[in-house]
DNA sequence: GTCTATAACTCGATAGAC
DNA sequence: GTCTATCGAGTTATAGAC
């Protein structure tokens, strides 16, 4: 018998995905309406369907595709060979750059983890996410070298996540509480993967 | 003529907006439905109506009430009158023993303030929501009397709210990741309320 | 003030033509 | 694979009795 390749089309598919993610990003799960994101995807409503037969497994394509984009790169850079210090700094400016490029990706993740638990516990059970044992290793090995003061490393760990993270989190808070334009804000952050880095050596180095 | 004083019943106001706090808290505007928070108030849907016109005026109260019970709060701990350290150790403590009692705040006033900005730009135009400029002038005297190193005070400032605020949001991803019972994640947090405050002295500090 | 019933509408999903 | 048309469930909102 031969094989016949079934010949779907990836333009489309890749169009709604990326209508998708915009949508998803922006609005989550329950903000987001199917009509608006084929109209965004220049098809019709009924297209999704046959790509993706309901808006939750729509979503959930949109949902991993975002955890692969993100958790892979903090094991990435957290696993990196090199210096505690100069870690801290790349690590930094590497992650801030990321989120920089994927700037909704932050509240949209936290927020439907919060929904709901179970989408990102499933995920989670058959990869480990995130793996900072590298990197928890080697504060721990900076506090016995006496190269760092003594400290819970996970709290340092939760310390540079936040330090990161938060400003998307907050941004338009913070773009309207400081009368930032979007150029200051950028640059605010943009200021931020030199500000950290410094901020967090400056408190756990040895003198 | 007599005045005939209107006798709305104010249990069932406050029932709804109890109701509805607890709902939208956690689902947010658009994952929240009128018939729920109907069923969690005991009374019945077109009480809703009868009591705030629409779900986003119904909305809008819960959100009003949940600013004013976040940032009066903020500015008066800030402009609270102690030396600088010991502000940032009363600061950390009691913001997040607030957070502790409304654990959804966070991610419901930051994520709704980015699904519609207006909404709290009109409120921070009426008044002012957020006054860190004593904080902020106090930490620049301290820059100018050489108790701490030279910094931008509005980065300080973001890196104590981003460590304050940021597990709140995470909370799930927190607990998956590191596998925290409730006990373990609350036992976490507390323990950040003295954790916070001497990692921001330690880097702050003058030697 | 409180309820039941239902109108009016939105939205995810499907049937069926091409 | 793609479209139009439409169904049917779910949701906000209202009319009207008590």
């Amino acid at each position: 018998m031969i094989s016949k390749i079934k010949s779907i089309d990836i333009n489309t598919e890749q169009k709604i995905l990326e209508s998708a993610r915009n949508i998803f990003h922006k609005k989550g799960l329950s903000g987001s309406r199917m009509q608006e994101i084929a109209d965004n995807a220049g098809i019709n409503k009924a297209m999704l369907h046959y790509y993706y037969s309901s808006k939750d497994k729509l979503f959930d394509a949109v949902f991993q595709e975002a955890i692969k984009r993100i958790f892979p790169e903090i094991s990435k850079l957290l696993n990196e060979e090199m210096p505690l210090f100069e870690k801290i700094i790349y690590f930094s400016d590497k992650y801030i750059s990321l989120l920089q490029q994927n700037v909704f990706l932050p509240s949209f993740l936290l927020n439907e983890m919060n929904q709901n638990p179970q989408r990102f516990k499933k995920s989670f059970l058959k990869n480990k996410k995130i793996k900072p044992d590298i990197f928890i290793a080697q504060i721990k090995k900076g506090i016995n070298d006496k190269i760092i003061i003594p400290l819970d490393p996970m709290q340092l760990f939760i310390n540079m996540m936040s330090m990161c993270i938060f400003p998307f989190i907050a941004k338009n808070m913070i773009m309207i509480t400081y009368r930032f334009s979007q150029k200051q804000f950028d640059q605010f952050i943009e200021s931020r993967k030199k500000e950290i880095p410094e901020f967090i050596i400056n408190s756990i180095k040895k003198k």
